[in-house]
DNA sequence: TTCCAGGGGTAGA
DNA sequence: TCTACCCATGGA
């Protein structure tokens, strides 16, 4: 056994409170950050039992567990929190394109272009399918159910529930739909769950794909509820930037930013980030 | 009521 | 490849 505490060493500059909010994943259960405190918290299913971690940066990252962990939780709570945090992430590349901007680099500097995600593929998915199509509180609402619904709940407290794994998804369309209400979003998610329970998508695979990018998008608009938006947001979470997820926050923000306000093409608007290179995805989401 | 929001799937051209 | 239409949900 060891204590509940786990400290992450980190690269220099790192900060959580640039990480965390770099993006808006952080409202998104089982996420929740205390902007006072800055403190991020996350409720995870480990093998040894639903946890609350609370990640907090006095100096190095550390984080705290509400109970005493055995050692192989604490290196899966590890393990989840450097991917999730992009901690081994090597964006040097991108911070010398910045470099020479001081404006965007006093954007990226926070984060260090490093947007927070999830311990695995399946619930970057299932968030990426609950922000088409709809506002972002009803996507924070729709977090929130599918956890306070379908979530496994700490025994001792059951507000507290982890993102739920996709067997129980699979297993519980009723719920889903009469009290998850993801709209029509509910057939994409239950069949996504369907295919992974099921041993027919290997998603966490994706991860170390040696795939080229095009071919990567090619696998991951075969997901259901996943075009072309979906598809770049997923590879910027697969560490891919090369492609730009062009929804109506990119549209209105290009409009305002370089048309006046005026209409823009899709192929106007991925000439205005080409420069970008392989880093495009970063290139647009700093430039905001 | 009607529209539409950090789109996707499909049919038809 | 492009366009038109429909798709649950809930707030404006």
């Amino acid at each position: 056994m060891v204590d509940e505490f786990i400290r992450l060493h980190t690269p220099s500059g790192f900060r959580l409170s640039g990480v965390a909010t770099a993006h808006g994943w952080h409202a998104l259960a089982p996420y929740r950050w205390d902007a006072e405190t800055g403190t991020l918290h996350r409720i995870e299913a480990l093998p040894g039992g639903v946890t609350h971690l609370q990640i907090t940066q006095p100096d190095e990252i550390l984080v705290r567990a509400d109970r005493t962990l055995t050692s192989a939780d604490a290196r899966e709570a590890e393990r989840r929190l450097r991917w999730s945090l992009r901690i081994d992430e090597d964006l040097s590349e991108f911070h010398a394109l910045c470099a020479s901007d001081p404006a965007l680099w006093e954007a990226v500097r926070p984060s260090g272009g490093r947007l927070l995600r999830c311990p695995t593929l399946w619930e970057d998915t299932v968030k990426t399918i609950l922000t088409t199509n709809t506002t972002w509180a009803q996507t924070t609402a729709m977090a929130g159910r599918l956890c306070g619904v379908l979530g496994a709940p700490k025994p001792e407290d059951r507000t507290l529930r982890s993102f739920p794994a996709p067997d129980v998804v699979a297993a519980n369309e009723a719920a889903l739909i009469a009290h998850v209400r993801l709209g029509y979003r509910n057939a994409s998610v239950l069949s996504l769950a369907r295919s992974i329970a099921g041993g027919n998508i290997d998603l966490e695979s994706l991860r170390a794909s040696p795939l080229s990018t095009p071919d990567l998008r090619r696998e991951l608009l075969r997901l259901p509820g996943v075009g072309p938006y979906a598809s770049a947001t997923l590879l910027m979470i697969l560490e891919r930037y090369d492609e730009l997820a062009i929804d109506t926050a990119l549209r209105a923000h290009v409009r305002r930013k370089y048309r006046d306000g005026a209409q823009i093409t899709e192929r106007e608007i991925r000439a205005l980030y080409e420069p970008w290179g392989r880093w495009k995805y970063l290139g647009y989401w700093f430039d905001r």
